[in-house]
DNA sequence: ATGCCTAGAAAGTCTAGA
């Protein structure tokens, strides 16, 4: 039996409420993990209950917000990632199909100078300990969601990001291969090893017309996963709808 | 020239995003 799941970074749930209404209906994946709701959890919409998904979410005033919506109901295992101290709604993982799924969205960087920067260097430390963990009990374990970082020269449009941004920082791509190194797979990069496969367009200078976009959303999956994996597909389509997030759905199936 | 969008909070235009 196949799992297909995906992972979209949505700016603003109540925004982006009907696109993913109607993703959710002609795509009909078995989970869809969400980030950046931008609203608190008691105003997270019903529709997609009343849609056939089992909504778990972690959402907060104005900013942040992580959501998983099941096909099958899913077992609740962190509202927050263990190790990281700051109080943002970043991180959701669920017990669902034999799997651990962490849902995570990744502090940028870019504001609020070196103490901002830190807290993502923060959050990659302990996104790894989370890696650890997961792996000396030996569970299967996928993380999704949007990394905010570009591991590599390839995985941004030239010029799309100065030299100097946090998304592309030696700290910021050193944390993501402390991933790798711990054995996990990113997902895309196995099915697709080289080549432009962005999952972010800037709102601004028609940087999707010209393709100028950010390989930051990713899925990482462990070992035994890894083995199940059949296609990696970021969603274009999305992108080129009326009023869309900057994001695009990266889209995952198993075997 | 971190600015040219977009969203949220809130009633000014900030902050944050990436």
């Amino acid at each position: 039996m196949s799992f297909t799941f995906a992972s979209w970074n949505v700016n603003s749930i109540r925004q982006r409420e009907r696109h993913v209404l109607d993703w959710l209906d002609r795509k009909k994946p078995d989970l869809l993990c969400l980030q950046e709701l931008k609203c608190e959890t008691a105003l997270f919409p019903r529709s997609f209950a009343d849609a056939g998904y089992h909504p778990v979410v972690v959402g907060q005033k104005a900013y942040n917000g992580v959501a998983m919506l099941s096909r099958d109901p899913v077992e609740l295992r962190c509202d927050k990632l263990p190790g990281f101290a700051h109080d943002a709604a970043r991180y959701v993982e669920i017990g669902v199909a034999g799997m651990v799924i962490g849902n995570l969205y990744l502090p940028n960087g870019n504001s609020g100078g070196a103490t901002g920067f830190a807290t993502k260097r923060a959050f990659l430390d302990a996104l790894a300990g989370r890696a650890r963990s997961l792996l000396d009990e030996e569970e299967d374990f996928l993380f999704t969601g949007d990394f905010n970082v570009c591991p590599t020269d390839e995985d941004y449009a030239p010029g799309a990001l100065s030299p100097d941004d946090a998304l592309l920082r030696p700290e910021s791509r050193a944390g993501w291969r402390r991933l790798l190194w711990l054995g996990l797979t990113d997902a895309l990069r196995a099915v697709a090893p080289s080549g432009r496969h962005y999952t972010y367009y800037d709102y601004q200078n028609a940087a999707f017309q010209r393709n100028a976009g950010l390989r930051i959303d990713h899925a990482l999956l462990s070992p035994r996963l890894a083995e199940r994996l059949v296609s990696v597909t970021p969603d274009r389509d999305e992108r080129a709808k009326e009023q869309p997030s900057d994001h695009v759905p990266l889209v995952v199936t198993l075997s």
